[in-house]
DNA sequence: TCTGGGGTCCTAGGACCC
DNA sequence: TCTGGGGTCCTAGGACCC
C-alpha cells in the first residue's frame, strides 16, 4: 500500500497561512505573469471560478465578489512545500516528492489502521504547518491518485480515502470519467471514447494488449494499476532529466533585441543552475522565441546550437544562447516569449574519453561552484551575469504578489502581543 | 491599453546523406 | 501484383502533468 498526500488548493492555502483573515474567504492565485487562475480556495470554487481561467476575462467577477487575488509567490510556496515534505517524512521511511504539493509515501510494513493513519497526517500537517491536505491510500500510484480525488470530493471521506479492495476501487472508478485518470489527458480520453471507454472503470476492464496497439504503450501499465497491480514504482531519487528548459513570457511585449538578450541570459543561467544541480553537462542547446499566437503575423523560430565541448558553464551557455537569439530575431515583431532548453545532456562523471578533445577548463568548474554556493547561501540572484541587465523591464507581471514571509528578513511577519 | 504558464517528453515530417 | 532504404539531424508542434 502507498499513500498520496496532496495539499488542498496549495498556493491559496499558502497565502492563507500568513493571512488567517482570509480563511473562509474566496482566494485565487494567478499564474506567472498574472495570466490566469492556477489556485482557488474552496470558497472561490463555489463562486464558479474555473481552473485555468484567464485573469482578464474574470477580473470583474473577482472584484465583484471581493475575492482576494494573489500573484504566484514561488519562494513562499517552495518553502511551505519543504516544510510539508519534512513533516511527512516522519510518517514513512520511504517517500517520493512528486511535485510541489504532492508526496507519495510507501506504507509497506507499516501495520496501521489506514483511515486513522491518514487522519493523523492531516492533523499533524494542520497543527505544524497550517496546510490542509487530502490523503489517498491504495495499492498503486494510479489508484492512490483516484483515492486522493475522492478524499477531497466526497464529504463522507473527511479528507481520507482508502481503497483496499476491488469492490471499493471499482465502485469509485464507475463514478470517475476516464480523463481524470493519471496519464490520460484530453486527447487520449477522446480516442478511448471511440472504443466506448468513458469511465475509469471501463478502462480498468479493457484489454491492455489491444488498447496498447491502438493507443500507446503506457496505457497497459495504467490498466494494471487500475486493477491494483503496481507498475509505477516509488522513485525516491527521481530519474535525471533528459532535457532542462527555462522559458518565460515577458511582462510586456519586446520589440528590441537588447532586452531579449538580457532575458535569454537569465533563462540560460537558470537552466545551467539546474544542470549543475543534476551534475550533468550539456552538448546541445535549443533556443526559441515567438510572438503572440493571438496577434496577426505570428512569428516563431527555434534552433539548436552545439557546444564546443560538454559544459555546465553559465557564461558559455549564455553566450551561445545569445548568439542564436541574434540569428532568430527579426525587427518589427512584438515578442511575447522566449526560452532556453538544454536538450542533449551527459553525466558529468562520464568524462571525455578523448585525449585530444577540448574539455571545459577546470577553472570554469570552480567558478560555477562558487557562483552556486553564494546564491544558495544569500539567495538566488545574488550573483548574476551583467548581461542579464539590472532594470529588467521585461520581467513578468506580478501585480498582486504577497511578501516572501519566510525567505526574506525584511518580509518577516510582525506579531503584536 | 492589453492581456492566455511552465516543464518534460515524444513524434511527425522534411532534408540530407550514404 | 505492385513496389523500391535507412539513418540522422533538425524543426515544429502536440500531449500530458502540475
Amino acid at each position: 500500500m502507498l499513500a498520496l498526500v496532496d495539499c488542498n488548493s496549495c498556493y491559496a492555502s499558502c497565502e492563507q497561512i500568513f493571512r488567517p483573515d482570509l480563511r473562509g474567504r474566496p482566494v485565487v492565485v494567478l499564474s506567472n505573469n498574472d495570466g490566469f487562475v492556477v489556485a482557488r480556495s474552496k470558497e472561490a470554487k463555489l463562486l464558479g471560478i474555473g481552473d485555468l481561467e484567464p485573469f482578464f476575462k474574470i477580473e470583474h467577477l473577482l472584484r465583484h465578489h471581493d475575492v482576494a487575488i494573489f500573484s504566484s509567490n514561488y519562494p513562499l510556496y517552495g518553502d511551505i512545500s519543504h516544510r510539508v515534505m519534512t513533516t511527512l517524512r516522519d510518517f514513512s521511511p520511504e517517500v517520493e516528492v512528486y511535485s510541489i504539493d504532492e508526496m507519495f509515501l510507501n506504507l509497506q510494513g507499516l501495520r496501521e489502521d489506514w483511515v486513522e493513519y491518514g487522519q493523523g497526517i492531516r492533523r499533524t500537517l494542520w497543527r505544524d504547518v497550517r496546510m490542509p491536505v487530502g490523503v489517498g491510500i491504495a495499492p498503486s500510484k494510479t489508484l492512490a491518485k483516484l483515492a486522493n480525488r475522492a478524499a477531497k470530493k466526497i464529504p463522507k471521506c473527511d479528507g481520507v480515502c482508502v481503497l483496499d479492495g476491488p469492490q471499493r476501487w471499482q465502485w469509485l472508478q464507475r463514478h470517475i470519467p476516464v480523463d481524470k485518470v493519471w496519464g490520460v489527458g484530453r486527447r487520449l480520453a477522446q480516442r478511448l471514447g471511440e472504443f466506448g471507454i468513458v469511465t475509469a472503470y471501463d478502462l480498468g476492464q479493457a484489454n491492455p494488449k489491444i488498447l496498447r496497439r491502438r493507443t500507446n504503450i503506457n496505457i497497459e501499465r495504467t490498466i494494471e494499476e487500475l486493477n491494483g497491480s503496481p507498475c509505477f514504482s516509488l522513485e525516491e531519487q527521481p530519474a535525471p532529466k533528459k532535457q532542462i528548459y527555462c522559458t518565460r513570457s515577458f511582462g510586456e511585449k519586446l520589440t528590441e533585441l537588447p532586452p531579449l538578450l538580457q532575458a535569454i541570459t537569465l533563462y540560460a543561467s537558470r537552466a545551467a543552475e539546474k544542470l549543475r544541480a543534476q551534475e550533468y553537462l550539456v552538448t546541445a542547446i535549443h533556443l526559441f522565441l515567438h510572438t503572440s499566437p493571438h496577434e496577426p503575423n505570428y512569428y516563431s523560430r527555434s534552433t539548436v546550437v552545439r557546444c564546443p565541448y560538454p559544459t555546465d558553464d553559465t557564461r558559455l551557455i549564455a553566450s551561445l544562447a545569445k548568439g542564436a537569439i541574434r540569428e532568430l530575431y527579426r525587427p518589427g515583431h512584438r515578442f511575447m516569449k522566449a526560452g532556453v532548453g538544454l536538450v542533449e545532456l551527459v553525466p558529468k562523471t562520464l568524462g571525455q574519453g578523448d585525449l585530444f578533445a577540448i574539455g571545459q577548463p577546470a577553472r570554469a568548474g570552480m567558478m560555477m561552484q562558487t557562483l552556486d554556493r553564494v546564491n544558495q547561501r544569500f539567495g538566488s540572484g545574488t550573483l548574476f551575469l551583467g548581461a542579464e541587465g539590472v532594470q529588467k523591464q521585461w520581467k513578468m507581471r506580478q501585480a498582486y504578489r504577497s511578501p516572501a514571509y519566510t525567505t526574506r528578513f525584511e518580509a518577516l511577519p510582525v506579531v503584536n502581543i
